[in-house]
DNA sequence: AGGGCTTGAATTAGTCCTATGTAATGAGCT
DNA sequence: AGCTCATTACATAGGACTAATTCAAGCCCT
């Protein structure tokens, strides 16, 4: 998916990118440029425009007289789709999956609640064809349906709050629906309750309760993390010991 | 603040971004490489890194026989701090401070939330004496001082969240109330409940209540998006009339 | 003698340049 | 209409040179 390696530089990326990310490289780590274009057998040209997009990033940080520095996992820019892809392929994928699904908590239920103040006509109809599209698919093992129209339900909420930032994790949502059905364990079909919220959720949001739209998302993606700490114990903070 | 220019990539980019994102070139434009390296004089090499870079910000698109088209809005990774300051220096500053605004509270009152469970005694501390502070500097015109405490509490906050999509989010908090301190009207005083609300939010964090610092909270952020809607009626998303 | 400052040599990224490859476009032809 | 091919811009390679920063040797001052 997305747009993978699209040019000599791009095919660099996709193996430097996630090594670092997945921590191959511990901080303060020196890269050379010289280095790293000998041994991925491109030219120094090639190199400097993947560093340079490394540096973007806040993955690198290029020193003269030093070298390419590794930073902290502090610095980097988490929220980049490329860098959120790559370490979610990493090894503390759980870790990852849990900070955004608690992000996802954060941001829907308040999608949802502007949505119900702002979601088209139009957008209403499709929310309620994806709720219909989960019911149908949510029996029978028929997975791969029912990621389709959840997904396409999160994103609908999230375009149809009319914020820009909000429309914008459509993506991270995709990513989190998709790890978690294809990774995580759910051998079973999807929780009942869930569903029925979803199409509650596109009730509220069709007769326009911002209210409810909000409590019941907000018990949707509580739900979600219930589920998460069940199926992945490891990847959240320490509480207290 | 932050990285300005650092190399000549730099320096083209900190004229090329906001450009772009100030929408002057329409999405669709073509800009060709090597008049774009005449125009800012450099060579060749060093625009390819600063396209590149503009590439990963999904600003524009390269194609070959064709050049470096510029993308619209909807692909732009708005979550970029450098695409955010670009954007926050352009001409829809309000929108794009108010589309922030709404991340905060999302946000803030969650973080704030998880604060109450995650925070440490040295965060429970620090965020107490942000608030004192902020309470010292809010009256006299000491818009400065106050704007310090307010930037370090709402980072505190995020930080002891113990998620680290939060964390991430404290430049982007920065960002917004710098903003609205120096560019937008704050002739007088802060507001004096506003105050009160971030010294009883400490409070409920180093009491460790979650639902009080996660209310109180929400009661911070929809302050702030009331004060929006006062002093720049524009760039709201239409309602209704 | 020890500690701090200055100086200079080594190193690595930064920049520029030129040559050549390559793919997508659009004109022109069949 | 469909195909061919020349054009055109980006893509890649690799060399030469610049400049900045580090590190250490050497110096001076205390």
């Amino acid at each position: 998916m997305s747009t993978p390696g699209r040019g000599l530089h791009g095919r660099v990326l996709d193996t430097l990118g996630p090594a670092i990310t997945a921590g191959e490289y511990p901080p303060g780590s020196v890269l050379r440029t010289d280095e790293l274009a000998q041994r991925f057998e491109v030219s120094r040209s090639v190199m400097r425009e993947a560093v340079r997009v490394l540096e973007s990033m806040h993955l690198v940080e290029s020193r003269r007289r030093v070298g390419v520095i590794v930073r902290p996992a502090a610095a980097w820019n988490v929220y980049d789709p490329q860098v959120i892809r790559w370490r979610l392929a990493g090894a503390d994928r759980p870790r990852q999956l849990r900070s955004l699904t608690v992000l996802r908590s954060a941001v829907e239920p308040v999608a949802a609640g502007l949505a119900a103040t702002h979601a088209t006509a139009e957008q209403c109809a499709a929310l309620t064809e994806c709720a219909i599209g989960m019911v149908a698919h949510s029996r029978g093992h028929r997975l791969d349906g029912y990621l389709l129209h959840d997904v396409a339900f999160h994103r609908l909420i999230l375009d149809a709050s009319g914020n820009e930032m909000f429309a914008r994790l459509g993506d991270v949502v995709e990513e989190v629906l998709a790890g978690r059905t294809h990774h995580e364990v759910m051998f079973h079909d999807p929780d009942p309750a869930a569903v029925t919220l979803h199409v509650r959720v596109a009730e509220a949001i069709r007769e326009g309760d911002a209210a409810r739209a909000e409590h019941l998302t907000r018990e949707i993606t509580e739900g979600a993390l219930k589920e998460l700490d069940i199926l992945a114990p490891n990847g959240r903070p320490a509480t207290t010991g």
